[in-house]
DNA sequence: GAAGATTGAAGGTTCAATCTTT
DNA sequence: AAAGATTGAACCTTCAATCTTC
């Protein structure tokens, strides 16, 4: 089967979404390393643990929340324990699998680099779209997801 | 002035975002990893000078039209001329500028890695939106742009 | 054997310092 | 002093192998 090229306007598309895709984690990254000392991936690691119930979840939870693989993960979760802000409890019902908890200081970690990386959140995006573009972007982002994530493990609050 | 928080409706429209912005890269590197030994920032960048003027850009053109740093960009160029995918040239009219150059072997390389690459982007992308999201992809990504790109260097064609 | 998770090595990116030319 | 680019070290992610429990 011969390759369908992208047309014109296809690539235009392409272009700036994967501009956004490049620069947009650099964005977040910078910002929330200067201002909290922490990666973007831990600040979002860290955020989903302290909107868990009991402030804690399981590795796999965790990864597939974090859009994350397991081993990425786990090497993350070892430094952020090494600095006090999660602790590694062993689940009691499953042998296997490894509880991870949100400790004082995580939480007071989280909650200190909230509004800065809010505030970067509303300037890159929100403050930037119409409402009518925000859902459009929701829409447009869900269709993507059907086959980065077949499962629809993702798409918390649909 | 006190943090103006996400609204429900915002913070759905971040998740999907950021797992379209963590997964995307992810499914487009590993596909032209396995197929061509490439990574897909690698990819761009053998593109790019595919589409230039004598397959020639300067190290600050390409670091621009590739959305990275100098660094990364200088480290990765290094490693393709160790290869033999390009050639690094000091530029004739400013000696502290560098042209780096498609060689034939880069070329072959890139024309290889393509169709794959195409047909990966049109998976993820192109085949699941109607030709209207395709145009709202495109004013979203812009709006966007104008604060990650202030200087609207990553817009071509527009 | 499959699921859940961890580890070490290899590879890529970032950061800060540096160098040369303008 | 600024612009263009490079470098080495530190850090993070990926990959493959491994380990334990189900």
């Amino acid at each position: 089967m011969a390759t369908q090229w992208l047309t014109e306007h296809e690539m235009k598309a392409w272009l700036r979404l994967y501009a956004v895709v490049e620069l947009l984690p650099s964005a977040l990254d910078s910002q929330i390393r200067r201002d909290a000392g922490l990666t973007h991936f831990e600040y979002a690691a860290l955020g989903m643990l302290s909107a868990a119930p009991e402030q804690t979840l399981r590795m796999t939870e965790l990864a597939t929340k974090t859009n994350a693989t397991l081993a990425r993960l786990s090497h993350v979760v070892r430094r952020m324990a090494d600095r006090g802000f999660v602790d590694r409890i062993p689940c009691p019902g499953d042998g296997r699998a490894t509880n991870v908890r949100l400790t004082d200081a995580g939480q007071r970690k989280v909650e200190a680099a909230a509004p800065g990386h809010v505030a970067t959140v509303r300037t890159h995006v929100f403050d930037v779209l119409t409402p009518e573009q925000v859902d459009q972007l929701i829409t447009v982002a869900d269709a993507m997801l059907t086959r980065l994530d077949p499962d629809g493990k993702k798409k918390p609050g649909s």
